[in-house]
DNA sequence: CGTCAGGTTGAGGATGATCAACGAATGTGG
DNA sequence: CCACATTCGTTGATCATCCTCAACCTGACG
């Protein structure tokens, strides 16, 4: 805990580089120099494929569950949301996309999307034909490298999840959830070392963690009453971090970004 | 479901080619091949870095959680598991690994391994060193597409069992699992039209789907009983196709292995 | 001022876990 | 060949976690 403080100073420091110098610090490329530095001209060629962007007010499906497409997407700025809904309504939210994540993956490497994606807050994208990321991989081994490498890992989030919601309790799945939104948002540098602002209702944690929004409310309410976390209209602060830690039995390396090895 | 009895010879033939020109068609080359039409000297490329193969037998781990690892595996025969197991004891198998699948993604994309896996039968499997996957991609630029494309895939998988998990019941989870797995041995040339080996447990079914092996057997019974599908010692077979797809909620898409859009 | 989204709380009930016991099949050592 | 252990499957009884239904509260917004 003693140095995340000084980790989000980093961060926002980054962020705030990225406005001055504008568009061309973009948080996708920002992930993927972490995972291995790029030299001026593949980071000039990302920049160029990134550098139209859109924006889209919250709320909005961006991608369609069954719908075909021909692009994938990078989430620039927002919030946005995964899920299924199967037959009979139910919804399962899969994950959260912060800025920097690749909006359509996996939903958009078949045939017809096999989830939605719907925006969060308004959001700011910008759109990759499959045809430019067939030319990256041509021009820029070394970036596709890197992209091959975010892909992959984005399944540690999808397993982590699974064991969360085979395996815990509703506290234990609670706990974990917040400790993951904490660690991925500060990441990005929308959190502070123990709170972050959170855009999300109790039913969307329901359908995140596979529960009843009432069961959620009650798990919130014992996590109060526990002294370990609060979690209000739209704010998430952590009290006890340690004992947070220990009844989510939360191990933060499956959300890391280091250095691929042995990558130039 | 007309047409899957004759997929099942195509792919069945090409098996037999398989044993007939030797290890050089090679299952995982055979993925990528559907993924996009490979060149002779691309399927030379990945066909030596498969050269090197080893025998593991059952029941042995291969990738073990929190170790560190510096190459990844590709299974070539036989069957093995991804799972995780918590501080508490409790174990939760993320997926079963089929012949063509890289080992250890994504639980190898990180510093330490995040999950295990272990043998379920006698097993062959290749390595591929790191530096070696890193020169495929600069020399050979359509196969690190097609290693995109397959990998991005995978996580389909996983965000399909999340939402099994999270939003089904005990009985409709099991018949989604027996589709799943009856769909992904038969790309592989591992099942029949409605029937295949399973050298899984109760235990292991419970663990998938988050379930106590009891209820999973009570589940199992409920199949039997409803004229649905008979689980046996090693075996499964499926009575009743139409009316299984149509309790497990099952879309096969998310299992589709179809051309790469817009690749040459 | 009415409506609506979101949050809060309680009561009752169902799904699925846990505990417990037993049977069948397989393997092992004597 | 038998005694024994072990693994896996089967079934019942009880119990708890979590769902569903229901009601009410609050604040925001038209």
């Amino acid at each position: 805990m003693n140095n995340s403080a000084r980790d989000r100073v980093i961060v926002m420091t980054q962020q705030q580089t990225a406005a001055v110098t504008g568009a061309a610090r973009h948080p996708f490329v920002e992930k993927l120099n972490r995972y291995t530095v790029l030299c001026n001209e593949e980071q000039a060629t990302l920049s160029s494929l990134l550098a139209r962007t859109r924006t889209i007010h919250r709320g909005r499906d961006i991608v369609v569950q069954g719908r075909p497409h021909q692009a994938l997407q990078v989430l620039n700025d927002g919030l946005a949301l995964r899920y299924k809904i199967l037959a009979d309504g139910k919804r399962q939210i899969l994950n959260l996309v912060v800025p920097g994540d690749l909006i359509g993956l996996p939903a958009c490497m078949f045939e017809s999307a096999i989830a939605n994606v719907s925006s969060l807050t308004d959001i700011s994208v910008s759109t990759i034909e499959y045809k430019d990321l067939f030319a990256l991989f041509h021009r820029h081994p070394r970036v596709a490298i890197a992209l091959f490498w975010t892909s992959a890992r984005e399944g540690g989030v999808y397993i982590e999840r699974l064991t969360t919601i085979g395996r815990r309790t509703a506290y234990e799945r609670l706990a974990h959830l917040i400790l993951e939104l904490l660690f991925r948002l500060r990441a990005v540098g929308l959190a502070g070392p123990a709170s972050f602002e959170m855009p999300l209702t109790q039913e969307m944690l329901g359908d995140m963690l596979g529960l009843s929004l009432q069961h959620v409310n009650r798990m919130i309410r014992n996590l109060r009453e526990e002294g370990l976390a609060s979690v209000e209209v739209h704010k998430v602060t952590i009290h006890d971090m340690d004992a947070l830690v220990r009844l989510a039995g939360f191990e933060e390396i499956y959300l890391s970004q280091a250095r691929i090895p042995g990558l130039a």
